[in-house]
DNA sequence: CGCCCATTTGAAAATAATCAATGGAAGTGG
DNA sequence: CCACTTCCATTGATTATTTTCAAATGGGCG
């Protein structure tokens, strides 16, 4: 599973035999060119579920989660976005889901109507975004499987597997609360926070304050977490 | 949530405001000159976890189930697809799972090397299966909700109605066996079962057999399933 | 320093899984 | 053509896991 659903920077790294060709690195900074540099605080929104997606964006700094709301009240979050992850690419017309800054955020904005524009005329710029939501797809059905396939200590054990090796360390932080993990994992805060506790308990992890915990044994971590 | 992940005809007919333009009706025809048509019998495999990705499928007649063992023998559905369903998109370089006929099936193989040298002639190709993909997120979007939040009724409901609104019809077809059902939504067969029979006896469905079935009451199921 | 809110922990209740047995339909071979 | 076999589905009883309800703890911020 996946902390976040969209993620380039694995992806380059890969070489890539398959439709759409190898992702042009070029493909990212032809796109910077025509981005704004965006700052939000914590707790506002980059756009409302039902706005017109007009925008793709990319997190620089900071985090974003997209949450929906069900119909009794109940809310899934969809995503985490961290640095380098890209938010709306799988909106069609209006964005399905709002996105909430979780610290303040620095963010690009790139105009979905100025991407088409530099489609045309650079094409590689459409391979890097497929392969883009091509990842997400890949993120998504590994996410389906944890979701629909594992108790509630082996969602958490992936969820931090995840993040750490998003992190490149055994240091992770999490801008989120329990509330946040939970309703990305179909938990409750507190199995969530029991989950924690154990692994606390049986040396796996160790918690420096509630938003930064170490892994202290990444081979136990692996074993609860890797199911699928 | 959704039975196939990748369903190209309902997008086809939303209007698209949004990035990579609208999806192209032509962009299919297209394809389909580059496509060959395989036959293939119950239980057998159209590819294996870890095969080359080398073919897109596109589902004509028939049902097909995409397949993942877990480490510990548990079986993860991704996605049954039928007629219409795209097979592969969102495979890199490698298929992460294994795509096994529930029935006798017939089905379009799109060499991706051909797809490629198409793109290339006709942009509007990648428009297309861009739009695909983007469908794809979305369902995988939707299915996560209900995997994560969904009691195992509301599971249940909202996979039949997904069936209905495909099938276009009160009455269902269900290709699948009642684990198949069950790895596909994160339940156990039992489970399952007895959500059917729930149903049965609340008078919301009706069977006709195992494998047939007819909605009674929409709008009841309807509150069953749409939680999200 | 004290308040507030998130987290942790505990106990009870609910939901789904597991274990076990029965029922039924499709396919096989006599 | 029928009986047998096998596999799948259904139903029941029990167990396990997670949720829910409730209380206590603790850290951060004014």
């Amino acid at each position: 599973m996946t902390a976040a659903a969209l993620r380039p920077s694995d992806r380059a790294s890969q070489p890539v035999l398959a439709s759409f060709g190898a992702p042009p690195v070029e493909g990212m900074a032809a796109l910077d060119r025509i981005g704004t540099v965006v700052m939000l605080d914590r707790d506002s929104s980059l756009f409302y579920e039902g706005d017109a997606a007009d925008y793709y964006f990319r997190v620089i700094k900071g985090a974003v989660r997209s949450c929906k709301m069900l119909a009794d009240g109940r809310r899934h979050i969809g995503a985490f976005f961290l640095a380098g992850d890209f938010i709306g690419l799988d909106a069609d017309a209006i964005y399905p889901f709002v996105a909430e800054a979780m610290t303040s955020v620095t963010v690009m904005r790139y105009s979905r109507r100025k991407i088409d524009v530099l489609i045309s005329e650079q094409p590689r710029v459409a391979t890097y975004l497929v392969g883009i939501m091509r990842d997400g797809l890949c993120s998504a059905r590994q996410r389906m499987t944890a979701l629909g396939h594992m108790t509630a200590m082996e969602r958490v054990a992936s969820f931090l597997l995840e993040l750490a090796n998003r992190a490149d360390d055994v240091r992770i932080s999490l801008p989120m609360t329990r509330t946040d993990i939970g309703d990305y994992l179909g938990l409750t805060m507190e199995t969530v926070s029991r989950a924690f506790s154990q692994l606390k308990n049986e040396g796996i992890i160790k918690q420096q304050n509630v938003h930064e915990l170490a892994i202290v044994d990444r081979a136990a971590l692996e074993n609860l977490g890797e199911a699928a």
